[in-house]
DNA sequence: AGTGAAAGAATCACTTA
DNA sequence: TAAGTGATTCTTTCACT
């Protein structure tokens, strides 16, 4: 499915995608075309997703990460419709798993300090009646942040 | 520091960084060279890290999800760094926070299946001598996960 | 997979308000 | 201090080999 030749393009471009088809076909001992006819190709079949500016939370005054542990009774499928829309739609809300074992959803937010997070906290429980138990941690320091996937051989 | 034109750019290149610069000016109403000159600008002080391809990860056949909570006795300096650069170098780990409260560190981490997850575990806990507690949570799904970041007002 | 041409985009010195 | 014009250069894209 994907040759040598594909997986180092993937790589280059998880890493920078500013990169010219040049230097992109260069680094793949390709000529332009052959190198753009593969991206496309790579872009087409859904393994590229897109292309996106990643910007500096510390800059934006996002300093603060919280993860958010929910336990909840509720387990129909209105309930779960409707918990799964207000909290997508909460921009806060960076990443959020529905999870196997001790509890129920796993949350990653970032807001600008403590105060942001009560904010979004209060904004959560009164958005979402039904969760029993939601624990919050906080993170003292970011020590990895990667969007790069490992591209499997 | 950040006008309501500069808000917008940043709102725009983090859902789509291919957007020509001709639609990006339109869209602030500016002609091409100013808002190369913001863009340049938001650049060089930073709020722009970088431009990255987002990768699918279930084409790429990394399905599994796991959260892994870390408690250590280990608190020196010396054990820390060691414990930093080996879990920075696996791929297969995503985000990695020191945290507060009741365990020390949570790392997201992706892989193919249970029986990768296996192998990076042992890896793990080989590489790091000192971790008392480690237990691994499992998404069943994704509900979001998003890079874009709240630009505040 | 490669060549070469045409179209499109980024970059910058210079001008204007 | 911020925006615009226009020229130059670099990039992407595609029909054809």
């Amino acid at each position: 499915m994907l040759d040598k030749t594909d997986r180092k393009l993937l790589c280059l471009l998880q890493q920078d995608c500013t990169l010219s088809l040049q230097v992109l076909a260069e680094a793949v001992n390709l000529t332009s075309t052959p190198c753009w006819k593969r991206l496309k190709r790579l872009e087409d079949e859904g393994f590229i997703r897109g292309r996106v500016a990643l910007l500096d939370h510390e800059k934006l005054g996002l300093s603060l990460t919280a993860f958010v542990m929910i336990k909840t009774q509720q387990h129909n499928s209105d309930w779960y419709q409707r918990f799964v829309k207000q909290t997508k739609d909460m921009p806060e809300v960076l990443a959020f798993y529905r999870m196997a074992g001790e509890f129920d959803y796993l949350m990653q937010v970032r807001v600008a300090d403590m105060k942001s997070y009560d904010g979004f906290y209060k904004r959560l429980v009164n958005a979402v009646p039904g969760l029993i138990d939601v624990t919050s941690s906080f993170a003292m320091e970011e020590i990895k942040y990667t969007t790069i996937l490992p591209v499997p051989e």
